[in-house]
Formats: structure tokens, sequence, C-alpha cells
DNA sequence: TCACTATGGTGAACACCGTAAACTGAGTAC
DNA sequence: GTACTCAGTTTACGGTGTTCACCATAGTGA
């Protein structure tokens, strides 16, 4: 030892272990107020004290500590949609027999709301309300946590393909199925038309099929059903990542107003009408 | 001089400087062949036999190299789906008054050809068939140059938007001139329904006025119809862009077949019935 | 022909980066 | 006490964008 007591003159006294809660929220915290480029694995270790190979205690490569920060982000994004999607309708008072909605992994949050309601038009009506309120906040997360949308949403990792089935995969289903769930709801309530199986190309409907076994909800939605909730995610990300992206300011500065109409072709994929009364 | 012969030893001969399009070249091919990670100054000065600090003769920075490669790109997209437009319809002997396109700085190519017949349906059919066509070729190279799109329509370089409008954004203006023209073509063969202007939010109003000034096309298509342009392009680029990310890979394994229904949505928003003769 | 200047580079250096290998100090089970 | 594990540290390697000082060549005006 050249130094003695330069190793606790130099760093943080550490008087625990870290954790990698810690080491993930850090990475986010530098990505989101620096962008992606300082949340570098040696910017994280001095913020916490620490040089960047101890990270390596944790996680095998910077790579697989995006992962679980990817993973993380996704778990909040399907959180602040589920809330979104609650505090959209009224809260119920099931009756006794009441909230049978099966609720799977995905959760199908407010299932015993308007899921649950005997009243066809107002299940409608309330359905129509969570889509909307799960679409804006979407588009609302989206803007506010640009750096994290364009990590779950944009180009993604250069090694994240490699056939494994990672954490944060898993979490992004799991996001989907967040979606789906309300989709499914929606699909009870109003039983918009969807394509008929036979007007369904062939190979799209395994793949349909595949893609329900994997969301594990079971449901007894058609694949056509399938076919639509694809079509409004499509819209839904277009729409919302090119604005993120920036994609949209070559023509407008303010996509907002655009954002509603998109609502208005979401509304009208599932069979409802959309200027809503505004919340 | 420490060592007398070493330089020629070292490095190519350069018989003659290097050129802007060179460099933006080999930086592409890299990039196509090796990642975005390996298109490093290092690596493209390599490629050319010299050092990476020569290039800032050049570019005076990398992401400036990166700007012009970009600008380069979608020049090339907007030429090849020009010319698949042109392919689209088979070759029209305009009449000795005809040709009366006005052809902006966009490109509005095949003017001549569907745009000047007289025949309305023909008109319309010829249309339909460019439409498809440009959407398709769209996808085809996008899926063909997943580098190339990402660095196009994916997240933007951390410093593009810095205020003043740059080469990338000039060519990328440009590029969405190509989509417009043929939106024209479009409108003026089958005029389909659109927003009345009274229907459109003010303020996006005059933002679909200041981009259709920003095209440079001059036309008498009203605010609704350049809505649904917009409309069709956010649509466009939601599918093909989930498509070359992969975002869809957690539903679908091929997503072609879910392309044709796009391409089906599409036309419906420009009054077309999507189930054209294939090509 | 001489001096001057612009062009188009080179090599060294700086401050970073991800990552691997060897090592170290504390705590702990036996 | 001894072996072992944990949670790091040093050190090092090769790579990155970028800056700086320098240099060879070509062209030009006097």
């Amino acid at each position: 030892m050249t130094q003695p007591s330069a190793p606790s003159l130099t760093r943080r006294d550490r008087v625990r272990a870290a954790t990698m809660e810690e080491i993930t929220a850090t990475a986010r915290r530098l990505l989101v107020e620096h962008g992606p480029a300082a949340a570098s694995l040696r910017a994280i270790a001095r913020e916490m004290g620490m040089t960047a190979p101890g990270l390596y205690r944790y996680y095998s490569s910077r790579e697989e500590l995006l992962r679980h920060v990817i993973a993380e982000m996704f778990r909040e994004l399907a959180s602040d949609i589920r809330r979104a999607i609650e505090e959209a309708v009224p809260p119920h008072r099931a009756g006794p027999g009441g909230a049978v909605g099966a609720a799977g992994p995905g959760g199908a949050v407010g299932a015993a709301d308007g899921a649950g309601h005997e009243d066809p038009a107002v299940r409608r009506a309330h359905a129509a309300l969570k889509m909307v309120a799960a679409c804006r906040e979407f588009r609302r997360w989206a803007l506010g946590h640009q750096e994290e949308f364009a990590l779950l949403f944009g180009v993604p990792l250069p090694g994240l393909d490699d056939g494994r089935f990672d954490i944060a995969e898993q979490c992004a289903l799991e996001f989907a199925g967040t979606f789906y769930a309300l989709f499914l709801e929606l699909w009870n309530a109003v039983r918009f038309p969807v394509p008929a199986p036979s007007d369904i190309d062939q190979g799209l409907r395994v793949q349909l099929g595949r893609f329900r076994d994997a969301l594990g909800l079971q449901s007894d939605a058609p694949d056509g059903a399938i076919l639509v909730f694809l079509r409004c995610w499509v819209l839904l990300y277009g729409a919302v990542s090119m604005e993120v992206f920036g994609h949209l300011q070559f023509a407008l500065d303010d996509p907002a107003p655009m954002f509603e109409l998109t609502l208005g072709d979401l509304a009208h994929l599932v069979g409802l009408e959309y200027p809503l009364p505004e919340g």
C-alpha cells in the first residue's frame, strides 16, 4: 500500500453493501438527468461511492444492468397506467355476488368496476373512459419520461435479442398484458366488430393464438379481436413515439391536438365514438 | 524526422485528398456491416488509410459526419420511393397538352402519368397503385436497411435539435415532400372525405398551414387533407418502425400479413378499398 | 526564385469508456 | 487459527471523441 490512508479519504465510507435496486436507481437517475451517455459504469459507481469494477459483483455487464433498468421502467409504466385506469371511473360498490372479473397476471385492474356492472350502457361508458385514460396516461408518461421512453420503445440494445427471454422482455410482456386486460374488458362491454376468422390470413391467425397464450389471460376473445388490439397498439405507439422522438417536429410544434384525433381513430377501431365528456 | 521512411510504410499512399462523400460512404458501410458502434472515427479513418484527426478537416465532429450520412440516406430513400412510384403504373403517353402537374422540389414524380390522365377512374386506380407501392417500398427499404432506418427514424442523435436547420432535417423534409406530392395526386384523383376546417382545432390548423408552406409545394389541398396525410404517416411509421425495431416480436414472428392489413387501414383513410390486384 | 499561405494531413496527448485479472480487508464457519 | 466467502479495490488493456502542435506539399504573388 503506497498511501496508507488513501482509501478512507477518497471514497465515502460504505457502512453496508450496495443493492441491485440502488444501482439501477442510480443508473436511471443519471440517465434521466444527463442523458444515456452519462449512465456509464464509472459514473454510476462514482455516484455510489465505489468504483466501476465493483458493479460486476451485481451485473455481468453494463447491458445487463440496463436491462434491469428497463424492466423497472416497464413495471412503473404499467403501474401508472393501471392507476390511471382505476381513477378513470367513479368507484363502484359491487353487489354481493359481483366482482367476478378474472384478474390474470397482467392485472385486469378495475375489472370489478365497469366490467362487473350490470347495465350494459354503463359498462360501455366505463370501458371507453378507461381506454381513453390509459392511452392518455401512456402519452403523458412518455412525454414526462422521454429518456426512459427512448430506452423502452426506441432502437433496442444491440444484443437484446440473443434468443433467451430476459427480464426486460418479461416485463414488456407484462406491460402489454395491462393493455390487453383493458382491451378484453372493452371487448366484453362493447363487442365491436372484428374480422372474422375466415378473413384473417392463416399464418397470422396462428401467431395471434400464440400471442394470446403468451399473455396468459384466458379469454374467449376471437383472433380478430387480438388483431384489432395490435392495430390499436401500432397506432398508439406510432403517434406517441413520433411525438417523443421529435419526428413530428418537421410538421407540428404542438402535436397535442393531433393526439386527440388519434384517440378518435383508436375509439373508432373499438366501436366507440371518441369526443367523450372530458375528464 | 526520427524514422525517415516510416510514413510511406505505415499508411497507404494517398495520391489525392479524401472527399466528404468518400468519408460518409465509408462511415455508412461500417455502420451497415458492423453496427453503429463500429462506425468510429478511427475505424472510418483506418478504412480510408488515414488517421482520425484528419477527418476533422472535413467534419467538425462525429455527430456532424453522421448527420451528413443521415442526409444521404434520406435522399436515397426518397429516390427509391420515387422510383417505386414510377414503376407502379404502366407508362402513359401523355397527350400534346398534358403533363401539367406542378412538380415542386419534393418531386411530384409520375405527375404526368396518372395525374394527367383524363379518365377519373384511371387516375383513381393509378393513384391507389402508387400509394400502395410507396408504402410497400418504404417497408421494404426499412427491412433491408435496418441500421440505416434506425438512424433515420429511431431515437434522434442527442444534440440534433439545437435550433438550427441542418442538412439532415432539410433532407428529411424533402423526403416528406416525396410522400406529400404523392398524397396530393391522390387527393386530386380521389377527393376522399377530410375533416372540414371548422372541425379542426384552431391551433392545429395554423400548424398545418405552416407545414404546407414549409413543404413548398403550392396546392389547393385543404387543411383537413394535410391532417389526413399526417395520420397516414403516423400509421405507416408506427407499423414499420415497430416491425424493424422488433417491438412486435413479443406478439408476432412474421408481421408481413399484419402490414397488409395496415395498408388496408391506410387505403381506408384516403377513400380507397385496399385489396387491389397484387403486383 | 523566394517567401508566404492554404490544404491535408500526422503523432502525441487528454479524458473518458467497458471490462478483465489480481489482490485486499472484513467477517464468518469450523 | 485457518480456510473461505463477500464486496469491493488497483491496475491494466484496448478502445472512444477530440485537441493541439507540427509537417509536407501545392499554389501563388512579388
